[in-house]
DNA sequence: AGTGAAAATACGCCGGT
DNA sequence: ACCGGCGTATTTTCACT
């Protein structure tokens, strides 16, 4: 991992969907030589994957909410992670060390869905109680911070 | 949107280095067909671009950690979120319904970014203090509701 | 909106340095 | 590790339906 494959990582994280020919251009080696990088990048597990970024509200989910999921004394958490893992508003679950063993984030159409999702939540085995945070707007999500510490790093 | 719109859509937030021609054979039209489809998506906000998901432990960043906000009681929202989104370790900000007013995710080092985070969200213009809950791990991040009513909805 | 054909480009492999 | 080069596949435009 050098200083030309933190260009590329933050090349593909930029237009994942940019051509080996592109790629090659902007850090000043032949193609060739990018794809194995690249290969090599992916293989190493250090690039895990590439997607496409969907509007949400273009799908039909325009709420999401933040979900803190307390646990009864007895309860084992992988056991809830699993249970939790197979509720499909769900999008991001963290156990924590807060007053919550988990927080998930769940994204919904409508506050009918939310509904849904926290009486999902809830009723879990392990579960014993949860607090949830309704999101009024995300100002931005999923940003990320630059491979290479030359690229601003602000404050 | 029609059901070869969300197909697409599902096909490339699964691999959004797919293409054209595979795309085509996945939804069964030509490649030229999908690539106007695909540029139309695009042109219509609902793709929003294309990443790279690189595993952030590869990149140092080992920790990361959920922030509530709290304003003072004369502080302005939108001056606060613009400050916090000078912060680079802040990777999400909801504005929320809560006892605070904005949920933050960083994403830092070791305990000493986390500190530095911390600080920084602190000592902004309009914010009188933080709350922090650490994250032990995450059990899953950026999990995608499939586009098709047809592929499994989970629960 | 979709197809098929055609030119430009890019991919992906190989040998050489 | 990188380069150049070659054959094949893909992209992207265009006329037509």
């Amino acid at each position: 991992m050098d200083s030309v494959d933190r260009a590329l990582l933050d090349a593909l994280r930029a237009n994942a969907r940019a051509t080996f020919a592109e790629l090659a251009r902007e850090v000043g080696l032949s193609a060739p030589a990018v794809h194995e990088r690249v290969g090599k990048l992916e293989a190493a597990g250090i690039i895990t994957g590439y997607h496409a970024a969907v509007a949400p509200e273009s799908l039909g989910y325009s709420m999401s909410a933040l979900v803190g999921v307390f646990l009864s004394d007895t309860a084992d958490e992988d056991a809830v992670a699993e249970q939790i893992a197979a509720i499909g508003a769900v999008e991001d679950c963290w156990f924590v060390a807060g007053e919550e063993s988990f927080v998930v984030k769940v994204r919904v159409p409508d506050i009918g869905g939310l509904e849904r999702a926290i009486r999902d939540l809830s009723k879990l085995d392990g579960v014993s109680r949860t607090r949830s945070t309704v999101v009024l707007s995300t100002r931005f999500e999923g940003r990320v911070q630059s491979a290479r510490p030359s690229a601003e790093n602000a404050l």
